[in-house]
RNA sequence: GCGCCUCUAGCUCAAUUUGGCAGAGCAACGGACUCUUAAUCCGCAGGUUCUGGGUUCGAGUCCCAGGGGGCGCACCA
């Protein structure tokens, strides 16, 4: 019989804590704890059975012995995976090892699968993705990866919340998604009789609730996003994005470099962290320069809006870089950059002044004429996320939305519709504003240093399981 | 979506260059063992070799199709 409560027991760490360099080899505490946990090893001897307790905290030795502990029998015939609660006399074995000298032990789960080789654990892609249970357990350093993860998330909320920002939840299905360049979702809304779609962005409500008085807001959202699977993309993961009332892209490149690298130093005890056998000083301020400095810079050639189309257009072909038929010089110059220039780029830097065409939300530039306000911050050849001076104006704004629906015309099914609600809740009154975009994924990747986002998100997507072997309809 | 690679016991992996009885370690099961550390030792069991078709006297191995997975490319702002 499984109990529905198991009591009083205390945490591994705990005990190593207080015992760990108390006694000596043979040493015994004359303390009674309790622990529990996952039995993860079982060696038995005859009338001694040794076993290795693993839980949330770290991992103890529990030694039986058959003049001392209850159901002897019983515990030795534990299988590998069992919970357990287990009671007794803290203690060192002769060789040293903190144990804990057991009296009982409650049997608190069984297991009925194995856990993988106790030695190698699973490696099998599929079997670590699709059974992250077995991963967590079996193989080493997982757990502490999602542990980091979990730190960054909530080193962003208090950094943010530190300055004054509040968090707040806007909707996932949406008549419309809006606020990027992406394919969404569809998904059906029955009672309404009609299609909605799974958000690609929270940009467009949270400015609206910047236009409704919440002058430093943010959100920490799961977006969706109708795109191929590989190591640095998943259709669904975490964005985060903050707008500051009376900001420019400026400021919000500085409060990215503090989010990152205060998140760097919560989840990781510094901002100067090893990534890909390389160092990456992620300590504010980060380098400043303009998309036609850093492509100078790689490629040696000096390209910008000034440089006619058809000259962009052959640099981009001599370059090896595609572009779509009817792109405009901004849109033929990101590519160049996004191709030749970005992964090339270690950092972290900011890289600033995009071409307006690639930027329907964003604030024309101040005093260069076809570009906007924009920084991408670039560490390790990508990108960490995105700072703006947001579009304020609702004239532009509509202009914007019909360029982009010319961009649509001409088969671009990323660009965004026209949204009509959107520019209504402009013309109520935005005040100048900065914005950012921080993608969490990406982040944690860079901060585990994982090559694969896979290994910082708990369930990636995957194919549907339903259909091997061919065992589906 | 395209290209290349891959799939063998619950897990990790073998199975001559070039087709010849599908194996080991761990786990599980039965047993021995009073200080082990991936304990050790003895025993037992474990398979639609991803699926379907083909070539062959004979296929885990070669060929075709399908499925899963990996890598690269494309999509990405």
């Amino acid at each position: 019989m499984i109990p529905y409560r198991f009591d009083g027991h205390t945490p591994v760490k705990e005990v190593v804590a207080a015992y760990g360099d108390l006694l000596e080899a043979g040493g015994e505490s004359g303390d009674v704890v309790t622990v529990a946990g996952r039995v993860m090893l079982l060696r038995v001897q005859g009338k001694l059975a040794f076993a290795t307790l693993r839980e949330w905290t770290g991992s103890i030795q529990l030694f039986a012995l058959e003049t001392l502990t209850e159901d002897f029998p019983g515990f030795k015939d534990l299988n590998l995976g069992d919970w357990i609660g287990a009671t007794g006399e803290v203690v060192k074995t002769r060789r040293g090892e903190l144990s804990v000298k057991l009296r009982s032990f409650v049997l608190l789960a069984q297991a009925r699968h194995g856990f993988g080789d106790k030695w190698r654990g699973v490696s099998d892609p599929d079997l670590r993705y699709r059974q992250r249970e077995v991963d967590l357990w079996a193989n080493e350093g997982v757990r502490e990866r999602f542990l980091l993860r979990s730190k960054v998330v909530a080193a962003v909320r208090d950094l943010l919340e530190a300055r004054g920002f509040v968090e707040v939840e806007t909707p996932v299905l949406l008549p419309q998604a809006g606020g990027a360049n992406a394919k969404p979702f569809v998904t059906h809304f029955n009672s309404m009789h009609a299609d909605f779609y799974l958000r690609i962005a929270t940009e467009l409500y949270l400015k609206r609730c910047v236009i409704g008085g919440f002058e430093r807001v943010f959100e920490v959202g799961r977006v969706f996003r109708n795109e191929g699977i590989s190591p640095k993309y998943n259709p669904e993961f975490t964005m985060l994005e903050a707008y500051q009332a009376y900001a420019d892209y400026i400021d919000m490149a500085e409060l990215i470099e503090y989010i990152v690298s205060g998140a760097a130093a919560d989840a990781t005890g510094g901002t100067v962290i090893a990534l890909q056998g390389r160092e990456l000083d992620l300590t504010p301020p980060w380098r400043k320069a303009t998309m036609t400095e850093v492509i100078e810079e790689v490629t040696g050639r000096s390209l910008d809006l000034e440089v006619p189309l058809p000259e962009l257009c052959r640099a981009a072909d001599e370059l090896g870089v595609e572009i779509r038929p009817g792109d405009d010089g901004g849109q033929v110059l990101t590519a160049i950059y996004e191709k030749t220039t970005e992964p090339n780029l270690w950092g972290p830097v900011h890289v600033m002044d995009y071409p307006q065409s690639v930027s329907p939300l964003t604030r024309k530039h101040r005093s260069k004429p076809g570009c906007v306000e924009r920084i991408t911050p670039i560490a390790a050849g990508r990108e960490l996320g995105e700072c703006y001076s947001e579009l304020i104006d609702p004239d532009d704004q509509r202009e914007r939305f019909l360029a982009q629906l010319a961009d649509r015309e001409r088969g671009y099914d990323e660009a965004m519709a026209m949204d009509e609600d959107f520019i209504r809740a402009l013309e109520r009154g935005m005040p100048p504003l900065g914005g950012i975009g921080l993608g969490i994924d990406r982040l944690v990747m860079m901060l585990a240093d994982a090559s694969h986002i896979r290994e910082v998100l708990l369930f990636p997507a995957l194919r549907p399981e339903s259909g091997r072997d061919g065992d589906e309809p």
